[in-house]
DNA sequence: TAAAAATACTCCATAGGTATTTTAT
DNA sequence: ATAAAATACCTATGGAGTATTTTTA
C-alpha cells in the first residue's frame, strides 16, 4: 500500500471517473488505472466497479474509503505539524538573533 | 512520504539503532539510512539524532512519531478489515454452494 | 459509435544491495 | 580500535508516459 495509490483511489471515488481523476492529479488515465489495479491486487479485492457510466465503490471500497481518507488526513496533519513547529523554532531563532 | 519510510523511522526509534532496525526489517543498514534520510529531506527537518551511542528522537521526531504510529495503525486496520470482510463473504458463498 | 478503462510497450528514475569510508566513543 | 552510520557505486525493478485496443452503454 502506498499514498499514491490511496490518493488515486480517493480521487477516482470523488470524481466517479478514472480519466477525470487523472486530470485532477495531473497524471494520465493509464497511470491512475495502474495505481488502482495494483492496490486492488495487493488487497486481493475489487474496490471500484467500472461497469456502467460511472465508477462506483464496491462494498470493499466503501470500507476501505474511510481508512483511506483517515490515512491522507493523518499524513497532512503530520506534515502540517512539522511545518508549524519548524516555523515556530525558526521564529525563536530570529528573535534571539535580533 | 511513504509507508516504507515511516516503518523505517518507527523501527529505528524502537531499536534506537539503524543497523538493528535494518536486521529487524530484513534490510541493510544503508537502505534504512536512505529511507530515513529521504523522509527527513522531504519534511525539511531532522527526526533522529545520530550523535551518541544511541539514535534518539529530536523534538521534530517526537511530534512525527505519534502520526507515524497512527498511519501504520490505520493501514493495518484497513487491511485487516478488508481481509475479515473477504473471509466473511467467501464464507457466505461457501454456505450457498453447500 | 463514442466514451472511458484496459493493455502493450518503452524508457527512465529510483530503490536497494555491496563495498567502502567516515565518524564518534 | 571498534561499532555504527554515511557515502559511492551499480543494477534491476517498476512507475509513468504514449499509443492502441477493448469494452459498454
Amino acid at each position: 500500500m502506498d499514498f499514491k495509490q490511496i490518493e488515486a483511489f480517493v480521487t477516482v471515488v470523488d470524481y466517479k471517473s478514472f480519466s477525470k481523476a487523472a486530470d485532477a492529479c495531473f497524471l494520465t488515465q493509464p497511470t491512475i488505472s495502474a495505481r488502482i489495479s495494483t492496490l486492488e491486487k495487493e488487497l486481493g479485492v475489487r474496490l471500484i466497479d467500472r461497469n456502467g457510466r460511472e465508477a462506483f465503490l464496491t462494498d470493499y471500497g466503501k470500507v476501505f474509503y474511510k481508512y483511506a481518507a483517515e490515512m491522507l488526513d493523518t499524513r497532512d496533519r503530520a506534515t502540517g505539524s512539522i511545518q508549524d513547529l519548524s516555523k515556530e523554532i525558526k521564529g525563536m531563532v530570529d528573535i534571539q538573533i535580533a
